[in-house]
RNA sequence: CAGGGUGUAGCUCAGCUUGGUAGAGCGUCUGGUUUGGGACCAGAAGGUCGCAGGUUCAAGUCCUGUCUCCCUGACCA
């Protein structure tokens, strides 16, 4: 007995993580839902929206709203169990807010302004106004104020797995971007930056447990730089799933795996002079009603790649500074990137006060800044060439031959002009980390989010404690969001092929499919079980499909629900005590093997279903 | 929100131009024949044609309004 229980809990130490701890379930099709359909529903455009619902994962409600079906709710909980174990690990506290709050709550942070319709509001019978919460930021940092009193406190981090509402402009894509989902939320706080109870520890923990998170969920992701708050420097990550079909851009230097939002990619070091020499004088050309590059430089007979756009620009200080941003016509300015460069925010000049203050908006050239004060930033990729179009400084004219050396001297001389990397990055761009090498383009699904808040929120609504030295301090803050429903979805998206979905074997809502052929026949239903019983006690999920069909449709549905592997049990292969074997992953028929193989098998295969993705 | 499209049986769609008894395939149910990659035969159930109003002897079809859902755009987990 003793013996037995010590063997039990070695083999248990050392099951992978993706099989139940402890026995595997075991369900029978007949008993449970899994309506799978010949035909996608006329308005499912991408693959996991198509296959999630044929496969009879989900159906739709409503724009943006679906039901879990059973499949589903499996493969989510699954996602949820390793979210939670690797947020505990990290040592965050699980809790559960409301979906429900006052919305005076939001007019606190103003993002009942900022978030405008995106928040669902609604009315109760006394006439008080609520909203469905998008996000938790509000109502933690509210609790805080009341609970957190000491700086003993520190570090803290709260989480909760919860549905969400946010009343997209669009949703789209069955779970990608809905209207309810499932998110699961984590706020933590801080005295400081640095050390043990610092924010950058708790993020760098969390940046972590995300790479675990997704490891373990079988997908294949990249971390990314995002765009920085408040704090600035590289404070915002962003996990993506690597997939051909998603909707965000992110730019990879090949050679050190640097990877970041298209918006925030920094751009190597790249070669610039202002004294290259040209002999094309600078000519005007009347180019009336032609604010925009692509009208004029097809007027002047350039190319976009030959002009020079110059964005008018001023800082968000109390007295604000004119900035004019210089990049080539086929460029877009960064923002962000501006106000690095600057060294203060900038905002988008109002075209009305910066006519008042004599550009003329739509034909501006950098001469403008030599007669109205203003910081002048240019983008190094205007400076390797001494023959450019580019505005005239006066409505309805453009020049052609612009030369910075010989035509805007004295700024130049004057040391007026700052040259930065400024604009959007693109495929072909120097990588920022290394020399040579160039930046290549990706696709990916956002399914996390990592962010350092800083003071935004406990500024806002006074959450603040007394130190050690009994000085009041601000709270400073870091959230950190993970997509449950659209991973499910994302994973989808990435791994499938024709006939349906290819799951990893962590988060499949079943790990292996027991075919049943000619259930009605003796003993064949009883071998399945047994077999069934045989996985489950390896840890193993089992889904009998005992359904009284012909194998045409059940081979077709087990392809399309995708479970990692599939045995097939009929008189057949009873009478030669053996069973037919097939790994999804596997093209072709399924092969027979001795029936004591069985186990083995399942295992071997899982393991390759599992970790396919992350050696690639 | 802007532009484009859509709504007829559980699902996919035809019928609308030219107004006249509501259609097909798939699925479901019954009986039979079948049983290794979405079988066959016979039968059955199932729709106030998104909703409201109008034109007409008569509207799924024409007109007006309204809603739904989908696609393309800025935002986001």
């Amino acid at each position: 007995m003793g013996d037995m229980s010590t063997i039990k809990t070695n083999i248990q130490a050392s099951r992978p993580k993706y099989l139940s701890p402890t026995r595997g379930c075991v369900q029978l099709w007949s008993q449970t839902m899994i309506p799978t359909t010949r035909e996608a529903p006329g308005d499912a455009q991408t693959p996991s929206h198509i296959f999630l619902t044929r496969a009879g994962y989900i159906r739709r409600v409503g724009a943006g709203i679906y039901n879990y079906l059973p499949l589903a709710w499996r493969s989510l909980k699954k996602i949820s169990a390793i979210v939670r174990d690797e947020m505990d690990q990290a040592g965050a506290s699980e809790m559960l807010m409301p979906a429900l709050m006052p919305v005076e709550l939001y007019s606190g942070t103003k993002r009942d302004v900022d978030y405008g319709d995106l928040l669902f509001t609604l009315e109760d019978r006394h006439g008080r106004k609520a909203a469905l919460g998008p996000t938790h930021e509000e109502v933690i940092t509210d609790l805080m104020c009341s609970s957190l009193n000491s700086y003993k406190q520190f570090p803290l981090n709260l989480y909760q797995i919860q549905t969400k509402f946010r009343d997209e402009f669009r949703p789209r894509a069955g779970l990608l971007r809905c209207r309810e989902f499932i998110m699961k939320d984590a706020y933590s706080f801080h005295l400081d930056l640095e050390g043990d109870a610092g924010l950058n520890t708790t993020y760098d923990k969390m940046y972590q447990a995300y790479t675990n998170i997704f490891t373990r969920c079988g997908l294949d992701f990249s971390a990314v730089e995002a765009e920085a708050g408040p704090i600035g420097g590289s404070a915002s990550h962003e996990f993506m799933v690597n997939c051909e079909s998603g909707e965000d851009t992110i730019l990879v230097c090949p050679e050190t795996g640097y990877a970041a939002n298209v918006e925030k990619a920094e751009i190597g070091p790249r070669d610039w002079s202002f004294d290259v020499t040209s002999d094309v004088e600078i000519t005007m050309h009347h180019t009336p009603g032609m604010p925009g590059i692509e009208g004029v430089a097809d007027h002047l007979g350039v190319t976009a790649a030959g002009m020079l756009k110059s964005i008018v620009m001023r800082t968000t200080e109390d007295t604000p500074r004119w900035v004019v941003a210089v990049v080539r016509g086929d460029h877009e300015v960064n923002e962000a990137k501006v106000r690095d460069a600057v060294g203060t925010s900038v905002e988008l000049a109002p075209e009305a006060e910066a006519q008042a203050a004599g550009f003329s908006i739509g034909y501006v050239s950098p001469r403008a800044t030599e007669t109205i004060e203003s910081i002048l930033v240019v983008d190094p990729d205007t400076l390797h060439d001494a023959n450019w179009a580019t505005g005239a400084d006066e409505k309805d004219h453009h020049v052609t031959g612009f030369n910075w050396a010989r035509d805007m001297s004295t700024s130049i001389a004057a040391d007026k002009v700052k040259v930065a990397d400024i604009r959007n990055a693109h495929a072909g761009d120097p990588s920022p980390r290394a020399k040579g090498v160039l930046l290549v383009e990706r696709k990916g699904i956002e399914v996390g989010h990592i962010f350092k808040l800083g003071t935004k929120y406990s500024d806002a609504m006074g959450l603040n404690v007394l130190d050690k030295n009994q000085k009041k301090q601000s709270v400073i803050m870091g959230c950190y969001g993970i997509g449950v429903s659209r991973t499910l979805s994302a994973c989808v998206e990435m791994s499938n092929d024709d006939n349906g979905i290819i799951w990893p074997a962590s988060i499949a809502p079943y790990h292996a499919q027991i075919i049943v052929i000619k259930p009605k026949e003796e003993g064949v239903l009883e071998e399945a079980n047994k077999l069934a019983s045989e996985l489950a006690e390896q840890g193993i999920d089992v889904l009998i499909d005992d359904r009284d069909e012909r194998p045409g449709p059940k081979f077709k549905d087990a392809d399309l629900v995708g479970l990692p592997v599939r045995f097939i049990i009929s008189p057949k292969t009873i009478e030669a005590n053996s069973v037919e074997f097939k790994a999804r992953l596997d093209a072709g028929k399924a092969q027979m093997i001795d029936r004591n193989d069985a186990i083995q098998s399942a295992l071997d295969s899982l393991a390759t279903a599992q970790n396919r993705r992350i050696a690639d």
